[in-house]
DNA sequence: ATTGACTCCGTACCGTGGTACGGAAGCTAT
DNA sequence: ATAGCTTCCGTACCACGGTACGGAGTCAAT
């Protein structure tokens, strides 16, 4: 019988986090109250392991719970928009990020460089 | 003479925002007080811009204050070190980005194109 | 002299995503 | 049966990055 601190291992979280994420609808909360408290299965495991991957993904803890509804009512259609959309996020958030780790970089190598005159990372992101 | 509200528009953000930069010590507060309000030049500008450059590339604004002070002093190692870690920190989000990028990615294309079963989107993220 | 737009200032409030605390109840081993 | 660990539950608190509010003062135009 897993416990929620078991549970809570092995999606890589803490047991709070845990109970955030069923008070906040993204996990189940065991119907069946067994005395010594509930037990969860691999399909809790799984639940958790598929809220932690959304949220690497950007999704907001709102977006995944509505995901969860959209997989209970299997509503594909929606489902497809929300995914192009957040793909076209993920998209424009990697350009800038490149961006700004280009312009990072070359700031420190010019830093590196030595040379005269004021360091190119301090007050240079005006040049960015 | 620029007011505090053509400051922020120019930086791109609301008046309150900028207030809220200067009480973090990441703007300066014109010294001279002038009547019906301080004003500002394009240094002021341009720090705004920095801010708000270095927010981009994934600095918190306590970062972005220790950035300035060490403009200050001119501390170039402590900047080359900070520019550093923050650079292993981007390609690192970049990464896992991308890779929750193309997952999505795969989901969505799988999704589109139909077939029998559960959409892959829905409860798909344990197969990431 | 009043209106309207703007400023300054302090303080309060917000969403997001947790993290911690304290009490009551249960299980387990001694 | 008592200690020690875990669970459940509610509530409070946290950091981060703002956003809003209310009151008082200042300015220019009417």
């Amino acid at each position: 019988m897993m416990r929620i601190s078991e549970l809570a291992r092995k999606g890589g979280v803490g047991v709070e986090t845990v109970r955030f994420y069923q008070r906040k609808g993204l996990l189940t909360v065991p119907r069946g109250e067994a005395p010594g408290g509930r037990h969860y299965g691999e399909d809790d495991v799984k639940r958790l392991r598929y809220v932690r991957h959304a949220q690497v993904a950007g999704f907001t803890l709102a977006e995944i719970a509505e995901l969860i509804e959209l997989d209970r009512t299997d509503d594909r259609p929606r489902a497809r928009a929300m995914a192009a959309e957040r793909i076209a996020a993920l998209d424009e958030q990697i350009a800038k990020l490149q961006a700004a780790r280009e312009s990072l970089a070359r700031l420190a190598r010019d830093c590196a460089r030595g040379g005269d005159g004021p360091c190119p990372i301090l007050g240079a992101f005006d040049r960015v």
